[in-house]
Parts: structure tokens; C-alpha cells; sequence
DNA sequence: TAATGGAATGTAAACGTTTACCGAATTGCA
DNA sequence: TGCAATTCGGTAAACGTTTACATTCCATTA
């Protein structure tokens, strides 16, 4: 390793030299900037990061706490979030906690431990607690999910207007009966959206059948499938289901297909995310577009601003319904 | 931010021994401790990483390099990787090259700057060039795409081999005609996995039609559905399909069914990685399994060993063949 | 020519640790 | 009780930067 003093000395300069010449650039002349460029580039003299780090006491690493990185939701986010990281100069360190606290600490204390200068949290199963706490005293962002009582910014989208509009959809070509397949009540996200489902069977008048209602305990494939088993087994059939993830639709179709039922003849079906696989099943999903890279780029951003000291707010993005052969 | 000054200062003792008690256990007092413990509780002190990492000259940071977020293969070798990397004390950064090669160059000087550790390549677009160089000075180990003049060390199946008992598979069921959707040949793995495909074809006196083995340029959704309307056009149609990639085969699955014939009756099709989703499909898809999560750990144990300064060597793991519906 | 002022560069402290080295305190033993 | 042996704890340097402050240099002006 080549340090700033090598350089220095090389060059017959200070340090402090070489360290304006690298960070505030017009300041140094012309003539002593070149001679320093030069032994720079001779050594290939690179600064300590680790050195620099400890002096501005910032680390330029951000962390990105998802569930589990095999969900593919969070990959256009992430790919959002990147980009703008990359852009400001700064680095992500993606997170999966895979709903294990320990690790949730761990990725915590990097934060505490000034390792990350901030952190967006799109972990549902995060510890409310903990994260208020850790808002309070570091720059916080919430991304897709969010806490209610809103003293930490986020960026999110209508969920309750996007599961109306899901719902909608099913009304309006023709559907009355009509399964909800959610996810656990303890996140907002669910109960946002199953009052979007209520606000649609109430505007068009139609009664909804309790039965019809599945709420599942994680978003996997496998709870998708039992989910529709158990829908095809109620006394009174569902001829459309609107599941609150695309896995989840994805697990109910392949259920639909083992019973030898058709899809959407028989049964309508729509997910939730637009992940990339809703479009290669058969019959492609329709389902409600996140605008992923755009929810990451601006939970980026924010934190970054945040983490310079300046003011944010909340956003609230528009979704979009995708309509493709599953309905 | 409490310093270790503080503490020091609180507690009636020197720095030094705040720093043995929280480094090297049984070298103080069982008092002192006691006393640095409660203090340390009391004012909740963390030690600081950067002042720690600019000390120690390490980083304790890996990095993960890897195409793109969004293929599922690599979410179980991640885990892998990740699950060591925590036991050992290392925090893994992941990184998405999406094949831009200032992407590559900003994870390099990562590694350059002592940022991080070690970095676990698992890009088959990497520039090999700057891999090598990369590896001369610093901890570098290649999983599952490896550099065939084996400078660097590595994790990997033994593609030839997992290539041959596919199409070996198809064979045995009945199938002559048998069609190839390989990547681009520019990739090590690809090669191999032709040769297998050969190999097969040889051991069993069939004949090879050129017009069966298609060549994609990358591994995506769509390059599976041209490949497969390609071949559904060659004047002898095949009735089997090996794709070296699940989303090739499920982009083939998918162009089958749009043209209204049945999987396996029609065509019988096999794929590659066992990606979560190939257990999704209507109807699920044979493919051959890589055991993602050893190989995750392995490389990870390989790269922690070799930061070490440890002689590693290359390891070749086993294949599985995973045959569901599809064949 | 000498004084003045502003620009360019240098000096040294600081960031928060770890650790080699050394001195102080304690223990065991005669 | 006194001494050696051992253990424990303290002092201070080092890691590689950045930056406030001090100094030097040079050009300008009287």
C-alpha cells in the first residue's frame, strides 16, 4: 500500500498538499498539482478509504435491509436504490435478515458502529422498536413497508387504492365472488389491502362471504397452494382471487391447474408486485405494478439527503394494474 | 458516540485495558473487568469499526461479485456465503456488476482500498484480466465460473458430467432427437456443458443435428422463448429439450404452450440450477441441481481461509439430477 | 526599495482503535 | 519480613487520512 506520505515525500511536497490536491481541486497550482498527478499515478497511489473514513467519520456504505434476497420483489428496488447510491458515491450493503433478529443486530450495529452512514429498511418482520429507536439517533428510511405513526419518512404506494382497483378489475368483467388470499393481519400492508378489497365488494354492492377470506403467515409458493386448496373446498365457490403477492397467485395457480381447473375460465386470478416471473407463467399473471426502481431510487435519495442534514418527506407512489391473460 | 476514551476514563482505567477486556478475554482481572463490563453497559459503547479496521488494516468486509440481482441461481450460494461469512465475523457486500465494467472497476478498488477483505467472483462476465491481476495481490476465489488456466482458485460442479447425465436422462426415457439452448460459448461452463451433451450422444451412436443446438447470448426469459421458436421451425423437430439454464427452460416452456403442444407428451425439457421457480411451473421442470448453498459456504470458508493466509485448493462438488414433471 | 496583502503550502493535531513495551502490584516462598 | 517471580495495567506510538492554523512566497503598491 502506497500512502498519502509516500507521495508526499516523492513529490517534495506536504501531505496536506497531496491530500488538496485530491479533494479540492483549483486550490493547488497548476505546476505543484501536476508534479503531485504525476507521482500519484507513478506509485498508483490510491487513499486509504479505511484512513479517510476514520477522519470524516463517515463511511459512505449504505444498507438495505430486505426479508430475504430470494424475493424477487425487492430486485427492481434494488437495482433502484443502487443506481443512485453509485451516482452520489456511495455503496450498498444488502442486507437479508431472513427474519432472524440476530441478524437484524448485526446490521444494526454496522449503523451504530458509524460502518453504514444509513439504512432503508424494507423488512415488514423488522423489529418496530428497535428501528424507531435506531430513527431517532441515525438516517432512516422506510421503503415499500412502513410504520404507522409516521416518524420515520418513507416512500411507499396506496396499497389500499391498489388492492381497490385489483378488485375492481374482477367486478367490473363480470366476477361477484371473489377470494382474497392475504397475508398475516400484523402488517400494515395487509390490512391496507384488505380494506381495499372491502371498499370494492361495498361500492358495488356485493356481499362478502368470510370463507373467502385466507390469510397466510408468510408469502411463499407453498402458502399459496394451500391457500387455493382450501378456497376450492368452500361451499361456495370463488370464480376470482386476488392474492397480495404475485409467489403467492403464482403457488394458487399451479393449485387451480392440479385440480384440472382453468385459468381464467374457471377461476380468475391476480397477484400483486409484477415480479419478472408473473409473466413467464401460463397464463402470464395479471397483476398491480410497484414502481420498483422508482420506489428505490427516491428511498435512496432521501436517505442520502437525510444523511447530509436536510429535511424530507414521505412519498406516496402511483401504482398500475397490469392486465395480461390471467383474467 | 462513545469513545473507548470515555469509558477508559469513567471506569478508573486506561484505554488499554478497555481494549483487553473487549479483545483478549482472561488477560484482565476478574475485577476490572467487572468494572470496564458495567461501565461499557452503561454508557452502551460500541467500539468503533473504522478506528478498529484502520488499526487492524482489515475490513472484515467480502465481497459478493455476481451478474445480476435478479437471477434467482445465485439467492442459495449467497446464502451459503452469507451464513459463513457472519459465523467468521465478516459482513458480506453484494454486488451487482450487470455486466457495466465501471461496476466492476468501483467493487475492485473496494478490494484495492482495503475497504473489504476478499471478494468471491461469480460473474461469468467478469474481465478475466483484471481478475488475475486482481488475484495476485489480493484474496480472490471464483465460484461456480471458473478460469480455466486455474491460477485462481475455485468452487464449481463438474459441468461436463451434469451435462451428460441430463441428456443421458432424455435418452434413457426414449428421446433421439434431442435439442440444445446452450449460452454463448465464450463462457467456460458453456463449452463444457456441450461437451456432455456430445458425450452423451456419442456413448449412444445418435446422431447430432446442427439444427439442434441453439446458442443465446444470455441466459434471460425471452432468449428461451426465441430459442424454442427457433427449433419448433428446423425441418426434423426435436422432442426434447436440455436448456443450460431454468428461466431458458421456462421461456421454452412457455413457447411451447403458446403453440398449443403439451410438456412432456410433445416435448420433454429439462433445465439447470433448480431455481425455486422450476418447482412452480405447470408442469414442474426436471433440471440438474447445484448444490447452491455448499457451494456458497465452501467459497466462502475458501476466501475467509486464504484472507488468512492459508493454502486453499479448488474444490468440485456434486450435481444432482432432479427429475419432476417435465420428462 | 520596503511594506502590504493575498495566495500557496506546510505543520501538526485529530479521528478511535490496538499493542509492544515497560513499570507497578501482587503473590508465593524462604 | 524480604525478595524474586509473576501477573496486571499503563504509556505511547502507530494506522492513513483531513483540515485549522501558521508560515512562506510572490506580486503589487507607495
Amino acid at each position: 500500500m502506497t500512502t498519502i506520505q509516500e507521495v508526499a515525500k516523492q513529490a517534495g511536497v506536504s501531505v496536506a498538499t497531496v491530500s488538496r490536491v485530491i479533494n479540492t481541486p483549483g486550490i493547488v497550482t497548476e505546476k505543484t498539482r501536476h508534479k503531485v498527478e504525476q507521482v500519484i499515478q507513478q506509485l498508483n497511489y490510491e487513499p486509504s478509504v479505511l484512513g479517510r473514513n476514520l477522519r470524516t467519520s463517515e463511511s459512505r456504505l449504505l444498507l438495505a435491509l430486505i426479508p430475504s434476497i430470494s424475493n424477487p420483489f425487492y430486485t427492481e428496488i434494488i437495482n433502484g436504490i443502487e443506481n443512485v447510491a453509485i451516482e452520489q458515491g456511495y455503496n450498498i450493503l444488502l442486507c437479508a435478515t431472513d427474519s432472524n433478529p440476530n441478524r437484524e443486530d448485526i446490521y444494526f450495529n454496522l449503523l451504530k458502529s458509524k460502518l453504514a452512514d444509513g439504512i432503508i429498511s424494507m423488512d415488514p418482520t423488522v423489529n418496530k422498536t428497535k428501528l424507531l429507536e435506531l430513527a431517532s439517533r441515525y438516517p432512516v428510511v422506510q421503503c415499500s413497508e412502513y410504520d404507522e405513526d409516521g416518524s420515520i419518512s418513507y416512500v411507499t404506494i396506496n396499497n389500499e387504492l391498489a388492492a381497490y382497483h385489483a378488485v375492481r378489475h374482477l367486478i367490473k368483467i363480470g366476477h361477484k365472488k371473489i377470494a382474497l388470499i392475504n397475508s398475516h393481519n400484523k402488517y400494515l400492508y395487509a390490512r391496507e389491502r384488505r380494506r381495499g378489497f372491502e371498499k370494492a365488494f361495498k361500492e358495488f354492492d356485493l356481499p362478502i362471504n368470510p370463507d373467502w377470506i385466507y390469510n397466510t403467515d408468510s408469502l411463499g409458493f407453498e402458502q399459496g397452494q394451500r391457500a387455493m386448496r382450501h378456497l376450492l373446498t368452500v361451499s361456495e365457490r370463488p370464480t376470482a382471487v386476488f392474492a397480495v403477492s404475485d409467489i403467492l397467485a403464482i403457488g394458487a395457480l399451479k393449485e387451480i391447474n392440479n385440480n384440472k381447473l382453468h385459468v381464467p375460465n374457471d377461476i380468475a386470478l391476480i397477484g400483486f408486485d409484477k415480479i419478472s416471473f408473473s409473466n413467464m407463467t401460463h397464463p402470464t399473471l395479471t397483476t398491480i405494478s410497484q414502481p420498483g426502481y422508482t420506489m428505490g431510487s427516491t428511498a435512496a435519495t432521501m436517505l442520502i439527503n437525510k444523511i447530509k442534514g436536510k429535511d424530507v418527506q414521505s412519498v406516496v407512489l402511483d401504482h398500475e394494474l397490469i392486465i395480461r391473460e390471467s383474467t
